[in-house]
DNA sequence: GATGAAACGCAACCGAC
DNA sequence: GTCGGTTGCGTTTCATC
């Protein structure tokens, strides 16, 4: 197999950097409607984008869903200090913040270690998180919880 | 028109989460797959589909993007102090605080009033952003950079 | 090697049952 | 919820530059 439009990072040309900005807003875009915006063939733009997915410029297509709407109405931030930085001890920890609730998750430089953006229903499930990932994990020194109040923007947007 | 399906926010039955679970990992995954998954036909799971979204619990299609990519290699989370908590200039700040740049904006409770998620490609894209939103703005009175070291997970899932 | 026009086949969609 | 018909879509082919 052979890789006939632009590989590396650097080459993509203005077509397919208007094609994923207008797949990032909506991915359900009708290749027809691209076409004639981005001023392509159907044809076109429809082999970039499958190249775009292919070279993994496209990691996902996701529906973002309204957390409020499905009981999921407090955001809260967690700066989690830990006890041991080497490598095997934070890869530990990497991977013990994957769950569902926690919507992200930074491994940070300063004061603070990781940075949590976390999910929940309500606070008895987040101190049930609390309990499981922090309180009995010997190598979180300590954390520090902020409520958020309103979620202002919330995207993942790229450009 | 009759409303065939809950329209309620907490009437979802175990078809409607299962789906949204699957279409927020895959909006593009095909009606038959989906119907055969949750043991539906597809048409019923193509007008549940139509519904979650005319009702908002489907709030878009998008495409995520690789930052890396893209160039945007530096994460960076700011957390925002400011003057004045009056609603008028908290309006004015969270609308400020809506640019391409800024991928997320919490205003939250604690010592900070904002923390925010940026994503630039070096830091002088960073400065530049630092003078445009906060020293030329009156009513931040400080703020804090933690850069972002790895980003170990970065989703919007809600279950 | 990438492009666009047109043909193909499949999936989504909309009604009737 | 199932069944067919229709439409519209993504996909492939092929000739062109």
């Amino acid at each position: 197999m052979k890789p006939a439009l632009p590989l590396d990072k650097l080459t993509l040309d203005k077509f397919d950097l208007d094609l994923l900005e207008r797949l990032q807003k909506n991915c359900q875009t009708p290749l027809r409607e691209l076409a004639e915006a981005v001023h392509l063939s159907t044809a076109t733009v429809q082999r970039r984008i499958q190249r775009l997915k292919e070279t993994g410029y496209i990691q996902a297509n996701v529906a973002v869903l309204d957390p409020d709407r499905l009981g999921q109405v407090i955001t809260l931030l967690v700066e989690v200090h830990v006890e041991k930085t080497h490598t095997t001890e934070l890869e530990q920890l990497k991977s013990s913040f994957s769950g569902p609730e926690i919507q992200q998750c930074y491994y940070v430089t300063g004061d603070a270690d990781f940075m949590l953006v976390i999910l929940v229903p309500n606070m008895t499930a987040f101190q049930e998180i609390c309990d499981r990932l922090f309180h009995n994990n010997p190598n979180v020194k300590w954390f520090r919880t902020i409520v958020v109040l309103d979620r202002v923007k919330a995207t993942l947007d790229v450009v």
